[in-house]
This record gives C-alpha cells, sequence and structure tokens, in this order.
DNA sequence: ACCTGAACACCGTTCAAGT
DNA sequence: ACCTGAACACCGTTCAAGT
C-alpha cells in the first residue's frame, strides 16, 4: 500500500483542508492536517514543501472571495470602501487564518494582483505616486490591525476595575463582532474623509 | 542539587531574560528561555503557571517605557500624537515581540492603565462617551498593524514583475524602516486630521 | 510519482524525587 | 519553596522502502 492507483492528495485537497482545519478553530498543524485527509504527515511533502507553501495556499485560496476586487465603475471612495469591507468579511470568514498570514511575505500572484488593483485606484484617482504605496500600507495595517482583533478573545482588555472611566466603559461596550465593526466603521469613514480632503488639497 | 540556597529565578530574572531572547530574533519558547537562564525547562514551573504567563510579564515589562502615558498637560491632539509615536517606538525596539503579545488578552494592570488615561484624555477633549472606546479601538488596531509591518520581513510583497505600476511603484519604493515610518507618519497625520474635525462638528 | 513508517530533533507541561 | 531529571504527548521534517 505505498503508491495508490490515483493521487490521494491535491494542492487544491490540501489547501481546502487546511482551511477547514483553521476554521474549526483548532490549532493549524501539518500533523492535524493529515490527519483530516487522512494521511501520514510525511506524505504531504511529495506535494508541498513544508508549513509555510501551505499557509501560503490558503492565502490564494481566501483572497478570489466575492467583492474583494475593487470595482472599477465606481467612484474611488466608493469603491475603496466597498473594497475595505470585502477585505473585511474575509476576515470575518476565517478569523483563525490571519496570525497565520502574517508572519509570511505574500508571494501568491493573485494577491499582488489585489494589492496592484488597490495601486490603480488610487492613482487614478488623482493621488501623487508617493502617496499611493504609503496609502496602501495604511489600509493594509487597519486591516490587519482590525483582522486580529476579530480574532482575539472577545474581550481585548480584562479588568474588574468599573470605578475608573475606563472601567465603566469597557462595562458598557457591546460585545462580539458589533464593538468592532462598530470600531472599524468609524475608522474606515475618517479615513476616507480624510483621503478625499487631501485629494482636494492637491488639486 | 536540589533546591539552592538562594533562588535562581524569580519573576524579573524571567521576564528581563524573555524579553532579551524575544529581541534576539530567535523563536520564543520555554525551552528555549529556561537554556539561557541556565535551568532546566521545569524549573520555570515553580514561578509561573506556563507560557502565557511569561508572555503577560513580557507585555508588563515593555509599557513603562519612557514617552507612552499621554501628556495632560498638553492639548489633546498632540498628546495623543507623542503617545502614538512612544508605542510605535515601543513595538519598533521589540518587534520579535508583538505577534507573541497579539494573541492573548491583556491583564496586566499596568497595560490597563495605560489605554485607561487614552480614555480620559478622548473625554477630556470633548468626544462623546460612544466615541471613546471605538476611536481607541481604531488606535489599537493601527498601531498593531503597523507593528506587524514592522516586523514583518523587509518586503511584504515579494513580485518579479516590473510592468505593472504596482511592480514599478514596489521596486521605486524605500526599504526597511524608512518605509514603514513614511506611511505611519501620513496615517497618524490622516487620523488625527479627522478627529479634530469631528469634534468640531460636534461642538 | 506518491504513499508509508521509522526516525530525528524539537516543543510545552507534569510529576516524583531531592534538599 | 525551588530545582532536577525522567516522562508524556505533541511538533515539523527527512529519508529509505515499497509500488
Amino acid at each position: 500500500m505505498a503508491r495508490p492507483l490515483s493521487p490521494k492528495l491535491s494542492l487544491d485537497l490540501i489547501a481546502e483542508e487546511a482551511l477547514a482545519l483553521i476554521d474549526s478553530g483548532q490549532p493549524f498543524g501539518v500533523n492535524a492536517l493529515a490527519r483530516r485527509l487522512g494521511v501520514t504527515p510525511s506524505s504531504l511533502y511529495s506535494h508541498v514543501s513544508g508549513r509555510d507553501e501551505i499557509v501560503e495556499l490558503v492565502r490564494a485560496r481566501m483572497i478570489p472571495d466575492v467583492g474583494m476586487h475593487p470595482d472599477p465603475t465606481l467612484p474611488w471612495d466608493e469603491a475603496l470602501q466597498a473594497t475595505l469591507w470585502a477585505q473585511r468579511r474575509m476576515y470575518a470568514s476565517h478569523p483563525h487564518a490571519i496570525l497565520l498570514l502574517v508572519e509570511l511575505t505574500i508571494t501568491s500572484p493573485d494577491v499582488v494582483a489585489f494589492y496592484a488593483r488597490l495601486a490603480d485606484l488610487l492613482t487614478d484617482a488623482g493621488f501623487p505616486e508617493s502617496d499611493v504605496l504609503p496609502i496602501i500600507e495604511m489600509l493594509d495595517a487597519l486591516a490587519i490591525g482590525f483582522g486580529i482583533d476579530q480574532a482575539s478573545p472577545s474581550a481585548i482588555w480584562q479588568t474588574s476595575d468599573t470605578s475608573s472611566r475606563f472601567g465603566r466603559l469597557l462595562a458598557a461596550a457591546e460585545q462580539g463582532d458589533g464593538r468592532s465593526d462598530h470600531a472599524f466603521e468609524l475608522a474606515l469613514s475618517l479615513l476616507i474623509d480624510a483621503l478625499r480632503r487631501r485629494l482636494e488639497g492637491i488639486h
């Protein structure tokens, strides 16, 4: 029972099951993945160079979700807003993926293509070349920061202190997705507003 | 040679050496830390409940750095800017710490106190109560996002494509700290500007 | 080409034993 | 109270062997 007549594994299968494992909330690992695939851990190394490549496969599989790519027919600010919300929905669907993705350099062409479209959007909107990359990095930082916020245990801050202003704020605050969504909405409207003003200042 | 006359370990020593290990760039772990301390891994469990508590000790040790706490004598926008830059400098000094910190709930009273001061700053500035926590979360997301940006390998995006606009932007971009600092500066000025405008709109 | 099974050098944690 | 050393159930990866 060494080599089967038809392969038991494929890159697609590996990526799919890896994402399923991640979404299940159990810790991601080569061994756990192999177990799910009904295969020995070492079998995976016939298809993949190791753990990192599996994570890259997962990243590539997450991106093509609906609505990620900016719509070029929309005004830049609306297109930007829609894209960032789509990105947020993506991270929301796979909250446990983000910490895995964040420590690897992005190599998937699909993902690079996404950022390239974002760059085109900003350039076409009229932002100077020197602004484009910093803005993208800023948006990326925000998306990652909020993505992690969503992945974190529901309470970021844990305190029994209800006497201070902050303690009372925490006690009165929304919990879970609502809290995080609210903050994201505020951040997005503030930033796009600021970008709009910056663009007006230029022209 | 079981129990020594004077203890070989202490919480302070553990935290100090843990941070040193993290800053060295080597992967953080209980075993590696014990090796550095000249001690058996199991010895650590006489002082600490496990890996997570060690990470919390590190967090508490990182915060009291100079300039972190907002200065109440300054105008709110200047105090906010100074605090966020201080926070950024902190993450810059310990780039490898952030991914460890990010997955644990904050329990250290010192750290909670820092966020409490931030809440006071915003309330005193005149922001409505319902704004304060979302704004703090937004700032936190930004700090974390940029912190991770700094911890990442110098190139976030890796592409050989120099024909597209994005490819050329990447090729022409600053490298390393300068790139990240530039984006952070832009983000901060945009956000504080937007906050200032929001405050004016309220009063 | 593709899988298995044994092996390797690691993890984090527990626990009896020693002083 | 505080450390050691052995043990446990895990990691990710390599490699010879099998078809």
